[in-house]
RNA sequence: GCCCGUGUGGCGGAAUGGUAGACGCGACAGACUUAAAAUCUGUUACUCGUAAGGGUGUGUGGGUUCGAGUCCCUCCACGGGCACCA
């Protein structure tokens, strides 16, 4: 007697996965290169930082990652799936003053404990590619790049105001600076004066703007993000006479509305402002209040629009009149000219102020159906009294009056970005050193090539305040490269996201040639990324800094390829319920339970608990879980599935213990079938290549080509990145072969078909208990290395189909026919149902729609309106 | 304020303009069991009805269409990004 279905015994996961995973790593199994005649695939995940402890989120955005690798692969594809560390950064200098630890020791520690965890999720990984940013390998290389910027003019110092954090004591990007506080500690941002290395992104702003138009693997909100981030604004500079001597330049992206400007506006950074301020005590109480507002920062979007006349007046250029010229706190310095001519009908801000001051409003442009009187008024329309501009529409008065102002010699056509050089030095130990000394006689100095790498030493000390390489005793101490005087080393690192704008090409090279940044064929055989998978915080800065950095090593020779990421793949965050005593203070989910009312209480104490929105996971707020944890208790199989089931990959994930505990029960449910499958004789790898559909009876003929159905769904699913889909139609797969298991014995030939591309299918999400099945039904080579399953088109087509038969667009009633049935023959079947012949029993019938294989649809006049 | 996105059962979510609710979670029931768990098999949008069979349903209000969750317009709510960018 065999065993029943339901006493074959539950799955056990430990030791399977355990082997599997020993198995890859020991074959090297998807180690890579690039001499495959296969076409190649670049799939990349963003690299984590080592924080110390692996993530849910990681865990999701890896698997995200991981399915597509080996679908690829599977699909014929030579892969590329690298993983490393973006081991740079502040927070191994946190632990260093708090734990003792050297940030070294401390990164590399972190970096075994996460390469273990990731290592037990099974993800298809080249190890043999791996490395860490803090490798003095890999640095050392970024400091030739360094170089190699210099010399095409893409660095350069700049004494210049920085965004200063004073808890963490660094310098910010502004792109690290969130609602005026630093992006890690949330400290406000103070400005302060320091020389600082600057490279020049702002020379590919054009580029990185219209690029983005090509990219159409990206998300479109990714795309939107960086044109804003790169604010382009094209428009026309005016020179205004002023009765203080020198000109006012203004900038105007609307210039058509010149004979509408009844002032001017100039910021209190303004130089000219800055020079009333010495004479003007009016003038310098507004500007120092204006300084005392921007540093507090707060109310930045609330503020008042504020300004004061200056007395000096400037002339119209196009008219015989005088302009008041005010200093006015809404006039940003560092856009633009840092002056504006203000025309209050048709700007908004302009309106405000004029209003608060009692300036003129002249209206210079008409509606086009003359209602709308109220201002100011935005949209387009007529321009009136405007002398030669007058009926002329606005997109014609502004090419025309560039013109006039060019040939005038008082204005030019001109374009800003809002996209900044980006600011790269941090005053840290534990970053990529810049290779620049300061000598006493020749100022800064780049070294040579043959001087690098400039390594860290390894020998500093925390315990006392600023840059430990600031602080050392000698490592700063060099002789200068070009006169050989005693000079000193910049103490100044890199900024860390210019270690994660390159890696995806040093993931390019193996460890024989990593040294050679230069030997680009395999670089410029791996290279674009085919699809880079990470999350969407990153939409601006790293990703907008790695194209930036691809374009720049592309005009120094390193690459022939000016844009990195071919697809993106952005993935929504992996939230947890949140519970809350009533003050406020965060609970763990285990101090919480659900008391007789319905309502939560907190255990110990039995008073209210709130329960909070899903958040995302972090520590703060006591709802992580443990990726650990999970494996221990259900296999990384299971959490791989559960982590892209039911939610889109890029919506944010619920997390849910019933819905993990399910997935659990998905995997002992398919190690259940298996296991009854061979039991019964089913042998997957010795399938015969012909199927007689016609001998077949009708359930076992459905179930068959009812799997094609599944193929198709699930192959189209994971092309379009849907996994949630993936798991869904495969779970149908196998809900369907459960309904059929008394005929396996009599059938064990389609069994073993559909057995063998149900395990091919599953085996990218769920690798571990695929490889164990693939052996067990008696395959030799790996269930990774074979090719995906296809299916028949023919099978797709259905003999029979249940054909909706609606009244007036409502549903009365199915007929089952064949899909290519004739549509006088469909209106007869129709008709004789009970449902259709009562609705149409109401009115005159008029109209009979017929959508061959789709619907049927009867029209009629209802009687009784 | 501007830009983008999202609104579908008790919940996560399916649905080339053509049978709304696939798949899962939860719940309920049956089988197995002394029993429970596990497992397998069903049922499960709401509502009227014993039933047969009706009615109502995809945030709101309108429109296009034989037919709208899907396309167009209006408004509302939530989420995200930018925020005095001239």
């Amino acid at each position: 007697m065999s065993l029943d279905i339901s006493e074959i015994a539950p799955y056990d996961f430990a030791p399977i996965e355990s082997k599997w995973q020993n198995f890859w790593l020991k074959n090297r199994s998807f180690s890579t290169d690039c001499n495959s005649s296969n076409p190649k695939y670049y799939v990349l995940e963003m690299f984590m930082y080592p924080s110390g402890k692996v993530h849910i989120g990681h865990v999701r955005n890896y698997t995200i990652g991981d399915i597509f690798a080996r679908f690829k692969r599977a699909k014929g594809f030579s892969v590329l799936h690298p993983v490393g560390w973006d081991a740079f950064g502040l927070p191994a200098e946190n632990a260093a003053l708090k734990q003792k630890a050297h940030p070294k020791n401390w990164t590399y520690r972190n970096i075994g404990i996460m390469k273990s965890q990731i290592l037990s999720l099974g993800f298809s990984y080249d190890w043999e590619r791996e490395f860490a940013t803090c490798d003095e390998k890999y640095y050392a290389f970024q400091q030739k790049i360094f170089l190699a910027f210099h010399k095409k003019g893409l660095v350069y110092r700049k004494k210049s105001e920085v965004n200063w954090d004073p808890v963490d004591n660094c310098v910010l990007a502004n792109e690290q600076v969130v609602d005026g506080c630093g992006w890690r500690s949330c400290a406000p941002v103070e400005k302060k004066s320091v020389d600082q290395w600057f490279l020049k992104i702002t020379d590919f702003a054009d580029e990185l703007l219209t690029e983005l138009d090509k990219l159409d693997g990206w998300p479109e909100k990714v795309k939107i993000m960086q044109r804003n981030w790169i604010g382009k604004s094209e428009g026309c500079s005016i020179a205004f006479k002023s009765s203080a001597g020198e000109n006012i330049t203004v900038f105007s992206t609307r210039p058509e509305t010149i004979f509408g400007a009844t002032f001017l506006a100039i910021s209190p950074d303004h130089e000219l402002a800055q020079k009333l301020a010495l004479s003007n005590e009016k003038a310098k109480r507004f500007i120092d209040e204006f300084k005392k507002g921007s540093v507090a920062g707060e109310f930045l979007d609330k503020q008042e629009k504020l300004g004061l006349d200056t007395g000096i007046t400037v002339s119209h250029p196009l008219l015989e009149k005088k302009l008041p010229v005010y200093i006015a706190n809404f006039v940003l310095m560092d856009y633009g000219t840092g002056a504006v001519f203000a025309t209050p009908a048709h700007d908004e801000r302009d309106y405000e102020f004029a209003m608060k001051y009692g300036l003129p409003v002249e209206r210079v442009i008409r509606a086009k159906d003359e209602s709308s009187g109220e201002l100011p008024y935005l949209e387009d329309g007529t321009l009136i009294n405007s002398d030669f501009l007058n009926g002329l529409s606005v997109a014609e008065a502004r090419k025309v009056v560039i013109d006039r102002l060019t040939q005038l010699k008082i204005g030019k056509r001109e374009t800003f970005f809002k996209l900044r050089d980006w600011g790269v030095s941090r005053q840290r130990y534990w970053g990529c050193p810049i290779p620049a000394v300061h000598c006493s006689k020749c100022g800064i100095v780049l070294l040579a090539e043959k001087n690098l790498p400039v390594l860290l030493p390894p020998d500093v000390d925390f315990s006392s305040p600023g840059n430990p390489l600031d602080n050392h005793p000698t490592w700063k101490h060099v002789e200068c490269p070009t006169c050989g005087v005693p000079a000193v080393r910049e103490t100044d690192t890199l900024d860390t996201f210019v270690d994660s704008s390159w890696y995806f090409l040093r993931f390019c090279l193996n460890d024989s040639n990593a040294e050679n940044l230069l030997a680009r064929k395999d670089i410029d055989h791996w290279m674009q990324v085919d699809q880079y998978i990470g999350g969407v915080e990153h939409a601006i800065l790293h990703l907008l800094y790695a194209r930036f950095f691809t374009k720049a090593l592309a005009d120094c020779g390193f690459v022939s390829i000016r844009e990195p990421f071919r697809n993106l793949f952005t993935q929504g965050m992996v939230c947890n319920a949140t519970y809350r005593r009533e003050n406020g203070e965060w609970l763990f989910p285990e101090e919480v339970r659900k008391n007789k009312g319905g309502d939560f209480e907190v255990i110990a104490t039995g008073e209210k608990a709130i329960v909070g929105r899903f958040e995302k996971m972090s520590k703060s707020k006591k709802n992580v879980v443990d990726p650990d944890v999970i494996v221990k208790n259900y296999g990384a199989d299971a959490l791989r599935i559960f982590v892209i089931s039911d939610t889109p990959p890029d919506k944010d994930f619920p997390w849910s213990d019933d819905g993990l505990e399910g997935c659990g029960r998905f995997i002992n449910r398919v190690w259940r079938l298996f296991s009854f499958l061979e039991s019964r004789g089913v042998c997957a790898a010795q399938c015969s290549a012909k199927v007689d559909l016609e001998s077949l009876p009708a359930g076992i003929r459905e179930l068959y080509v009812g799997f094609h159905r599944t193929i198709k769904n699930v192959t189209d699913a994971i092309e379009g990145r849907h996994m949630n889909k993936v798991v869904a139609h495969i779970r149908d797969g196998v809900n369907s072969v459960y309904l059929a298991l008394d005929e396996v014995e009599s059938h064990r030939g389609i069994f073993s078909l559909i057995t063998r591309d149900l395990i091919k299918m599953l085996a990218p999400i769920a690798p571990h208990i695929c490889e164990e099945a693939w052996e067990r039904f008696g395959f030799r080579e790996l269930v990774s290395e074979n090719p995906w399953p296809t299916y028949e088109e023919d099978y797709l087509k259905v003999s029979l189909i249940n054909l909706p038969i609606q009244v007036n667009g409502k549903l009365r009633g199915t007929i089952e026919i064949d899909p290519e049935e004739e549509e006088s023959e469909v209106f007869a079947k129709a008709l004789r149902l009970a449902g259709v012949q009562n609705a149409i029993a109401r009115g005159a019938l008029q109209k009979r729609i017929f959508i061959k294989g789709k619907i049927v649809n009867f029209v009629v006049a209802d009687a009784e309106t």
